[in-house]
DNA sequence: CGTGTTTGACCTGCGC
DNA sequence: GCGCAGGTCAAACACG
């Protein structure tokens, strides 16, 4: 009886967490849209991007309304996830079981992978630089793949399984016990494809245990089973606007401005954009409950994120705090920006060389 | 027997 | 240079 409630719980949070995810997609397409119509200039490149990404198995248009015909889809499959995953659950609850499942949609025009075997053999004895090895290849893909790479999206949910299925297969690869945090954080690998270059931790809470923090990086270079398309786009799409908010471009502004204006009324789900972290950090927070009615929580002893420059930001409640917060994001940003800059104009340096890179099959 | 997990060793970057 | 902390590797192991 427990355990059913328990597999019950874990359903509705799964299929909460699908809603609030594809909330966010939406707003990140959105956002996008408009970055688009507003300078489709050098963002086209995004766009044409993204529709490879959403398209991988349709094949990419050009169209703008195009990208809602992509929202349903996703949107449809994220059900279809849901579904899989309490399935999948139905049998053992707490063992791990192998299905997992992940992000990233981009089909990965963007990254060729070097080689697949590139981490069997190739590093076994090792100790050889894998930064080494970065500095001596082919410098603009490397600063496409290492900017992407540095990019990460965070993901805060609810859930009682040990990790959230989001379609892709993961195969674990190391544990540690984090310092301030009873509980160990767990990597993860994206076994889809060799050479996959796409990674995972996932760790709990330390107060909250209910809540699954999942990080991932890095951008899946095969296609995706449907069932992954809701998360995998979600999160590269919030990459992608992570690092093109970063650049030194003045639309980078318009991020937490939209997030203000779209997210505030759902209030379901809010994302965070930070730059403290070593690597610029997306956060998509979907813990809080879907009717904020029921369960108002106003004297929130939640902290003031940027009054804590240790964690990341992350969002508890909006409100008053918005202004400031996303301030900070835009100092942060800035901040960023200027250390990235080097990396980013070269990225940007080549617009065509990049877009033309990124459809090879159109 | 192939595939995935466990787990301690190992590597690297960073602050002192 | 040392120690720490975050990540990763890979041998051993578990499982179907
Ligand atoms: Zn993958």
């Amino acid at each position: 009886m427990n355990g059913e409630n328990r597999r019950l719980r874990d359903m509705l949070n799964q299929v909460k967490n699908n809603y609030n995810t594809l909330q966010m997609h939406m707003m990140t397409m959105m956002h996008q849209q408009q970055q688009n119509q507003e300078r489709d200039g050098k963002s086209e490149e995004v766009k044409h991007q993204h529709h490879n990404n959403q398209n991988g198995h349709g094949g990419g248009g050009q169209v703008v309304p195009r990208q809602f015909m992509d929202l349903g889809l996703a949107a449809s499959e994220a059900e279809e996830t849901s579904q899989s995953s309490s399935e999948g659950r139905s049998g053992r609850e707490k063992s791990r079981s192998p299905a997992n499942n992940t992000e990233a949609g981009s089909t990965g025009g963007i990254i060729r992978e070097d080689s697949p075997e590139k981490e069997s053999p190739g590093w076994g004895p090792n100790k050889i630089p894998r930064l080494g090895n970065t500095s001596t290849n082919k410098p603009a893909d490397q600063a496409t793949e290492a900017t992407m790479r540095k990019a990460r999206v965070s993901v805060r949910a609810r859930s009682e399984a040990p990790m959230i299925t989001d379609g892709c297969q993961w195969r674990k690869y190391g544990q540690k016990m984090a310092k301030g945090n009873p509980c160990p954080r767990a990597y993860y690998r994206c076994t889809m494809a060799a050479g996959c270059p796409v990674r995972k931790q996932v760790q709990r809470c330390a107060e909250d245990r209910t809540i699954l923090i999942t990080t991932y990086e890095g951008t899946h270079n095969h296609p995706l089973p449907p069932a992954a398309m809701g998360m995998a786009s979600t999160t590269s799409s919030a990459a992608r606007m992570l690092l093109s908010g970063s650049m030194p471009s003045a639309d980078g502004l318009m991020n937490p401005n939209f997030f203000a204006r779209t997210l505030l009324p759902c209030s379901s789900s809010m994302a965070t954009i930070s730059a403290s972290a070593p690597f610029p950090t997306v956060t998509l927070d979907l813990t809080q409950s879907p009717n904020p009615l029921q369960f108002p929580r106003p004297p929130n002893p939640f902290q003031v994120p940027f009054s804590n420059p240790t964690h990341n930001n992350i969002l508890a409640n909006p409100a008053a705090l918005l202004p400031q917060i996303f301030g900070q994001a835009l100092y942060n940003q800035s901040k960023f920006s200027g250390l990235q800059s080097s990396q980013d104009l070269e990225g940007q340096q080549h617009p065509s060389t990049m877009s033309s890179s990124i459809n090879p099959s159109n």
